[in-house]
DNA sequence: GTAAAAGTTGACGTTAACGTAAAGGGGACG
DNA sequence: CGTCCCCTTTACGTTAACGTCAACTTTTAC
C-alpha cells in the first residue's frame, strides 16, 4: 500500500492522487494540507494524504475549497476548550444534517431520471416494432 | 402555485428561483433554457421552468453548466432517429451510474463523519465529568 | 404627457481554482 | 566539472459563472 510509508514527496503524491505539483502547492497555501519541510522540499505525510483524500471528495460532491477547509478543521478538534468542543459538535451535526439533505435530494434526482429512462426506453421499444408480428 | 401559470417574466422568476436576472439570460445565452419572446422581452414557460429546477439542482451536486446542459439534453429527446435515441439512452445510462455512484460516496462520506462526530461525542462526555460520583 | 418601473443589450469586472512559464537552488551521476 | 532532474518561488494567464454598470427602449402609473 502506498498509504503505509510514512512520508512521500510531492512527485509521489501526484502520481498517488492524480493531481499536480501546483495543485498541491495551492492547497498548502490555503491551509488544507500542512507539508513538513526538509530544507526547502516539502514532505507529505500519512495526516496530509488523508486530507487530500477528504478534499478530493469533497470536490466530487460539489463543496468548495473553502467550505472543505471548514469540514477538515472540524476532523482536527486539537487542543480546544470543552466549551469549544461543543461548538465543534454543534457545527458538525449541521454539516452532517446538510449531507444527509444532499444525499436524499440525490436520491429523488436518481428517480427522477430513471422516470424518463423508462418512458425512453418504451419510445425506443414502440419504434422498433412497429408491426406485432406480420411478415 | 406559481408554476400553475403558463408564462412568468423574468422579475416573477427571479423571485420564485431565487436567482438574477443576469444569471437567467446567462443560462439562455448557454442554451440552458429557451424562453419565447415577446417583443424584446423574455417570457418564460413551463419548459424552462422545469429546466432551471434541474439546473440549480445539478449544480448543489456540483456538475457544471456544461454537464447540465448535456443532462438536459437527455430529458429533451426531440424528433431523433432510432439510431440516435438509442445512443441517447445508452449515455443516460452512464450518467445514471455516475450519479448512483456519487450517491454510494456520499454515503461512505457520511458514515465516516458520524465516525467522527460519535468519537467527538465521547470526548466531550469523558471530559465533561471527569470524576466519577465524588463529591 | 411624463416620469418611474421593468426590461434589453453590450461590455468590463470579479472570484475560485488552478495552469503555465520564468528563473533559480541542490544533489546525483558520468 | 558539467549537466540533468527534481524541487522551489514568483508571477502572470485562464476558465467558469456570474456581478455590475452604462446607455437605451418599452410599459405602466398617475
Amino acid at each position: 500500500m502506498i498509504d503505509s510509508d510514512e512520508i512521500m514527496t510531492i512527485r509521489q503524491m501526484c502520481e498517488a492522487y492524480d493531481v499536480t505539483p501546483r495543485t498541491l502547492r495551492f492547497y498548502e497555501a490555503k491551509e488544507l494540507i500542512f507539508p513538513v519541510r526538509e530544507g526547502q522540499k516539502r514532505l507529505f505525510t500519512k495526516r496530509d494524504r488523508a486530507r487530500l483524500k477528504l478534499i478530493l471528495r469533497g470536490k466530487r460532491f460539489g463543496f468548495s475549497l473553502e467550505e472543505i477547509r471548514q469540514l477538515l478543521e472540524l476532523y482536527h478538534v486539537g487542543d480546544q476548550q470543552q466549551t469549544q468542543l461543543q461548538a465543534t459538535y454543534d457545527v458538525a451535526q449541521e454539516r452532517l444534517a446538510d449531507m444527509e439533505r444532499q444525499r436524499e435530494e440525490l436520491g429523488e434526482a436518481i428517480e427522477d431520471f430513471k422516470e424518463q429512462m423508462d418512458w425512453l426506453h418504451k419510445v425506443i421499444a414502440s419504434q422498433a416494432e412497429p408491426r406485432d408480428a406480420a411478415e
